[in-house]
RNA sequence: GGUUCCGUAGCUCAGCUGGAUAGAGCAACAGCCUUCUAAGCUGUGGGUCACGCGUUCGAAUCGCGUCGGAAUCACCA
């Protein structure tokens, strides 16, 4: 039990003592006290006063005497004005520590029995990967880290939209203009040359439309009038029905672009217990039109198409089947949905999906409501805002798309030039120090996207986000290898980490009070599917560490028994920030 | 126009289940490396928490309204 919840509960006793009236813990206000007051906890006694029926500072006073007399952790308290400040033992710190130290799983919270599925990164296979995709990425893998360390088993799913007309574009391009050029005979990697391809048609299309439209047409008109992209439609019925030397190149392509999204996924550390591709799962939904239909829950248009009525609900009438029969977006995914429930006996399901489509994801959730499914409920949306550009959004017109691939390369180089600035790694391999290049720019990279509160849009600045300095990964990640080098030194000086009996100063106390926060904010992190507050946490342990490193010598204690409980507390400081930096997808160096 | 989200220091962001004098980083300026890693630490300056009203002992935080920005409202995905 954290030491919050300890006071509250003895708050709560002691209030039913002295006013005779039961307040429960949970209602009852503690928190860490301001630095710039003494203590270590804070009750804020101004919601008592009319149990107590007495002033402020005597309310405090009463509570404050019952709880020295009544438990020994409790060493004093003082009264500013309602603010009750409670400090507690050092028996009671020292007891913390132990507590932590002894705890091999600290921070991973006991099991709900729940299963939660998180999808997340969803990529078309037309286009590489960018910022945008980056920031989804970061945050599924995050959440699914948090959710499993808050006790729930986690199925990390992905649904690749890998069919479609704008994959046939890509296709025709590719047939047309490009030669028959692999990955293999250009050097590409699959995902941009197949994204060359779907620029290439995009210029086509261009140039066809507008020869069209000196024509006289209607850009519109035009659009849909030109050869290629008839073609292109062309192309997609024939794959519908399953054209073998269609299918035969689709399949290729497609194997090219998941060459490619696997060395993206493999170099920002990410991977899937579960892949959906479209199209295995773009037929499913239709027997739920029908059940619906049965139900009443939809009508049908004399046109033959399917709808559901969500005016009474604030919303529109939605299509949920199209007149000629065929699917459209929210039908596969009310299927998939039920499939995956029914599948994987899921207790909730998380999708990691932009803004732009908060509707659709109301939609869906009230259609399964309507449909029946009581797991509807359990369905969230984390929604993410769009990462822009100092010069506004990334448009792909104007070539302002930031690639994921290039940033990922862009960061490793900043954190190669940074490093050797500070030849601090002279005499490390090459290979390790690739290694830990990577680690840092993509320590920063994680982070600064991470802290961020998910569903605001985020400013990127390329230049000023290769940051490595203030809060950002690198610095925690520099405070953690300041740490092991203490640890190294000492283990080599015979020192080893110990507890033991000793008095810890205010700086440490309020470490360890930092540190025994740890599983509660785990906890909060995953009621909310908040990467960021685990970010914040973890820079505010490493600065608190960084000031008490800087006026307390360690190593150059006297006391031996003093230096190993610092030993301890230091070591613990570690593996906290190892802990909450792994649930965010970052690597800890030892060294750097 | 309807719905949803956002608005905190020059810039990027914390803080939001109501609590004490609203915090960091960057940028600027001034200090600290014969001492455990200076990617660090210390200090100075910088605020009408968009605006107004309400709720209450107390509001950046909750409610209503106004203004500003974004997303969305397809037989696209």
């Amino acid at each position: 039990m954290g030491a919050e919840q300890f006071l509250a509960a003895k708050a709560s006793e002691a209030v039913a003592a002295l006013f005779g009236s039961q307040v429960p813990a949970t209602s009852l206000q503690v928190a860490p006290t301001r630095k710039e007051f003494e203590g270590d906890y804070t009750l804020v006694v101004f919601p008592l006063l009319r149990i107590s029926h007495l002033a402020p500072e005597a309310t405090g006073k009463a509570i404050g005497d019952w709880l020295v007399d009544a438990c020994p952790e409790v060493a004093s308290f003082n009264v500013v004005k309602g603010f009750l400040n409670i400090c507690l033992s050092g028996a009671y710190w020292r007891e913390a520590l132990q507590a932590i130290d002894g705890d091999g799983n600290y921070g991973t919270l006991p099991s709900t029995g729940k299963t939660i599925m998180v999808e997340f990164s969803s990529p078309n296979t037309n286009k590489p990967l960018h910022l945008g995709h980056i920031r989804n990425n970061l945050l599924g893998a995050s959440v699914s880290n948090i959710l499993q360390a808050g006790g729930n088993k986690v199925i990390k799913a992905t649904l690749v939209n890998d069919r479609g007309i704008h994959i046939c574009k890509s296709m025709l391009a590719w047939k047309q203009l490009f030669d028959g050029a692999t990955p293999a005979s250009t050097g590409k990697k699959g995902d941009h040359l197949v994204g060359d391809c779907y620029v290439a048609f995009s210029n086509l299309l261009k140039q066809q439309t507008a020869q069209l439209m000196e024509q006289g047409m209607s850009k519109d008109e035009a659009e849909k009038a030109a050869p290629c992209m008839k073609e292109a439609h062309d192309m997609l019925v024939k794959w519908e029905q399953g054209d073998s030397e269609v299918r035969a190149l689709w399949e290729m392509m497609n194997g090219w672009v998941f060459e490619g999204f696997d060395q993206t996924y493999r170099s920002l550390g990410i991977s899937f217990d579960k892949v959906d591709y479209e199209h295995d799962t773009y037929l499913l939904g239709k027997e739920l039109v029908q059940k619906g239909l049965d139900m009443g829950v939809f009508t049908k248009d004399p046109d033959g198409s399917v709808w559901c009525d969500l005016t009474a609900d604030g919303l529109d009438r939605k299509l949920v089947l199209r007149g000629d029969g065929t699917s459209v977006y929210i039908t596969q995914d009310l299927g998939t949905a039920e499939r995956r429930f029914a599948q994987y006996s899921l207790d909730s399901h998380v999708y990691v999906v932009g803004n732009e489509q908060d509707y659709h994801f109301q939609v869906l959730k009230l259609i399964l409501g309507k449909l029946g499914y009581d797991w509807a409920s359990q369905i969230y949306h984390l929604s993410y805002g769009m990462v822009e550009l100092p010069e506004g959004k990334m448009k792909s017109r104007e070539g302002t798309v930031v690639d994921a691939d290039d940033l990922i390369e862009d960061m490793y180089n900043e954190a190669k030039a940074t490093s050797e600035e500070s030849g601090k790694l002279a005499d490390m391999p090459e290979e390790e120090r690739e290694k830990l290049y990577h680690m840092i720019g993509l320590g920063a990279l994680k982070y600064f996207i991470l802290k961020v509160d998910p569903k605001k849009t985020m400013l990127f600045d390329p230049r000023e986000s290769i940051d490595f300095n203030g809060n950002t990964g690198p610095f925690i990640q520099y405070t953690h290898a300041r740490i092991c080098s203490i640890l190294r030194k000492a283990e080599a000086e015979g020192r080893s980490p110990e507890v033991g009996d000793v008095v810890l100063n205010p700086k440490e106390v309020r470490l360890v009070k930092l540190l025994s926060a740890y599983p509660s904010k785990v906890q909060e992190a995953a009621d909310n599917f908040s990467p960021a507050l685990l970010a914040n946490y973890s820079y505010e342990l490493a600065k608190e560490f960084n000031q008490y490193y800087h006026d307390t010598p360690i190593l150059r204690e006297p006391d031996a028994e003093l230096l190993s409980a610092r030993l301890s507390l230091i070591s613990n400081i570690a593996r906290v920030l190892r802990a909450a930096m792994g649930l965010l997808g970052i690597e800890l160096p030892y060294r750097m």
